[in-house]
DNA sequence: TGTTAATAGCTTATGACTGAGATATTAAGT
DNA sequence: ACTTAATATCTCAGTCATAAGCTATTAACA
């Protein structure tokens, strides 16, 4: 169980550039943070026979009433194309159902049907306890710090996207 | 464009009690963020005809030098087969090369050819510049805060996977 | 030594999701 | 009115990755 490694093996030494080597180790940090708390939430979600992107629609519906699909797809960060297939298979389930816009024949929105929202008033609730434990390595001071640095550092990173690679 | 709300069709408030309602905006929060500085690395990544996996493998190999696959595994956050089939492509690109382990012959080490040692000195640079570009909503002192924010999240998310569903 | 359990990696079946293009409708300009 | 562009959703082929089970090897223990 120990590494045989010939000289030309060595590991490249991390940017001796301090900002560079900081923004890294963030990165690898913020990446894993999020892998485990998805996992929490992920482990919630299948317990009910949801895929986790499934239970992002019936949520963003739950808490934010009928919506059109491009309004579901922008909130859930899902393809056009993963939207309409999500809400197939919610509506054969019966927890969504798709209704005519009037104003725009084109656009649909989706809503919770009365079984979809008993369902996430059932299952809401035990979801959110087991977020919060995932969430309670940080006191409450500390994920307001927390939600302050990551709410900057992610409107920056989104409006960087448009701008192309100029610098920062 | 305006949404058509049957009385029925209001959305449900979201949970009254503080600590969890913290808990869940800084899951959408630490979400978001996430997506959007992976947004940035994927995009550089892909540039060079790479999944962010792949890279992931060269990445580590690159920083830590040959490795048996199942450390591999660990690092990377991948499954044992997706390992496998990572491990295949870059092989075949000519870009790592397994070797056998002597004191386990079950095991196999996986490293950077010479090939893929100079490919990755060769885009590493500007990928770090990528990430501190996605990085820089956050000054250095915000970053290393958000490093012990996260860092101290992480552990405590991953130690509570293994011990059930106890109270924290 | 012989048997059982654990471990490393590979194989295969499966599935969720993406992305490009198709269709239907609306908006804008002439 | 007519043409062109923009928008909203849907269709579908392709892909990455997972999960369960398989083989080979090693470790544990009677």
């Amino acid at each position: 169980m120990k590494t045989t490694q010939s000289p030309t093996d060595q590991p490249a030494a991390p940017p001796a550039d301090v900002p560079t080597a900081t923004a890294l180790k963030l990165w690898v940090i913020l990446a894993r943070a999020a892998a485990s708390v998805t996992a929490h939430s992920t482990a919630d979600i299948e317990r009910h026979g949801l895929t986790p992107a499934e239970f992002g629609v019936l949520e963003t519906l739950y808490h934010k009433g009928p919506l059109l699909l491009g309004e579901v797809q922008k909130r859930t960060l899902v393809s056009s194309g993963g939207t309409t297939f999500l809400v197939d298979r919610l509506e054969k389930r019966g927890y969504v159902e798709r209704r005519l816009c009037e104003s725009d024949r084109r656009a649909r929105y989706a809503a919770l049907t009365p079984a979809g929202k008993a369902f996430m008033a059932e299952i809401f609730p035990a979801h959110a306890e087991a977020i919060r434990r995932a969430m309670s390595g940080l006191g409450l001071a500390q994920q307001r710090q927390a939600i302050d640095l990551l709410r900057t550092l992610g409107h920056e990173a989104e409006g960087l996207k448009d701008r192309g690679a100029e610098e920062g």
